[in-house]
DNA sequence: GTAGTTATGTACCGTACGATACACAATAAG
DNA sequence: CTTATTGTGTATCGTACGGTACATAACTAC
């Protein structure tokens, strides 16, 4: 087996993540991505296959973090707070790196709908999983499982305002003032 | 002055409109244009200069659109109610007519930062106009005007969620769900 | 060393983009 | 009818896109 000098391939992917994150599935051209991940054409197409695949790639890196930060917190914490710390994480996190980049399935919905509705289903479908977790650690916390699917539909809802407004560049206050009044619901229901 | 025949402007405009708010800005290409606005190339920048020039009448027309709705729900119900009839028909108007269009404001703000931040900004000013107007509804319902714009940057957000959600094709009741809670809220507070 | 294998660098391809140039058609004035 | 004026149709431009072909470089096995 021969082996040149090889890049790091999901060291690649993840710097590829963070330019979609940022520019979009169509403004990130071939180019910018070959820039950031730092290889040639030919080491991206055999790496990769081509721009869209390593976007769902992408996607579903994205998907698999957010689900890990989920599961991390509801090892650390009850599942309500959990929930909560999931949520401020997404918005203090922003702030903090001074990115405003929101939530790359969110944006592909809104960028990619009615151009690659493929594109968009594979980033829902995502979305919907993460919302089962939001589910699962409400029944967790005592919840009922159809009041669960509810309040987990409502907590989606609030996710994409948020990461909607992070990505105007609204304060943070802004963000998080919904987060907690939300989550002030749902704990005095479930006391 | 010579008259040869010549096209609806708004018209050509409404349709180029129809047009950005399904595919967004870049997927909306030069050719899909002037396709549905049905005119030439010519003519095409002869009244419109370009397509960016375009997509910000388009993004301003949306805009007055959306200030005429609620304006228009003002005059016909009081003031809380205006506001719910408001966010209620974006729900519901989407859902009639097939449509998973969301908000092209908020479509832009996804799709163009970090790609165009002078659109992204233009776009926010204007969702920002439509939260002041939110804002002045609940005044005029008994809102001290502290807390009026708290709660105008909640529901900027619910609209953020909703729209997002109605691009994601998620079903109606998802949607009215927490419009309808967000509104009680407010109405237990002011009663 | 040499041969063989595999990843990389780069020239190139066809296409589609937004935009312009310019000839033509349609009207009004004389 | 002629001329001037102005909007429209179309050929064309330069560029940038995603993707491919192919030569080159790096390494192992011998």
């Amino acid at each position: 087996m021969v082996r040149p000098r090889e890049f790091d391939r999901t060291a690649a992917r993840n710097r590829a993540l963070a330019l979609f994150w940022n520019k979009g599935y169509q403004a990130g051209t071939l180019a910018d991505l070959l820039d950031v991940m730092d290889i040639g054409r030919s080491s991206f197409y055999a790496a990769f296959g081509d721009k869209r695949s390593l976007f769902i790639e992408c996607l579903d890196e994205f998907a698999a973090r957010a689900q890990a930060l989920l599961e991390r917190a509801r090892r650390e914490h009850p599942p309500l707070d959990a929930l909560r710390h999931f949520f401020e994480g997404s918005a203090t996190s922003a702030q903090r790196s001074r990115a405003h980049l929101g939530c790359l399935l969110i944006n592909t919905v809104s960028e990619m709908a009615g151009v690659d509705d493929d594109l968009v289903s594979h980033a829902n479908a995502h979305l919907l999983e993460l919302e089962a977790t939001f589910a699962a650690c409400l029944r967790e916390a005592g919840c009922a499982a159809p009041r669960a699917a509810e309040l987990a539909a409502m907590l989606s809802l609030v996710n994409e305002g948020v990461r909607v407004s992070n990505r105007r560049r609204l304060n943070a206050a802004r963000q998080l003032a919904p987060i907690r009044t939300t989550f002030e619901l749902i704990a005095r229901e479930l006391s």
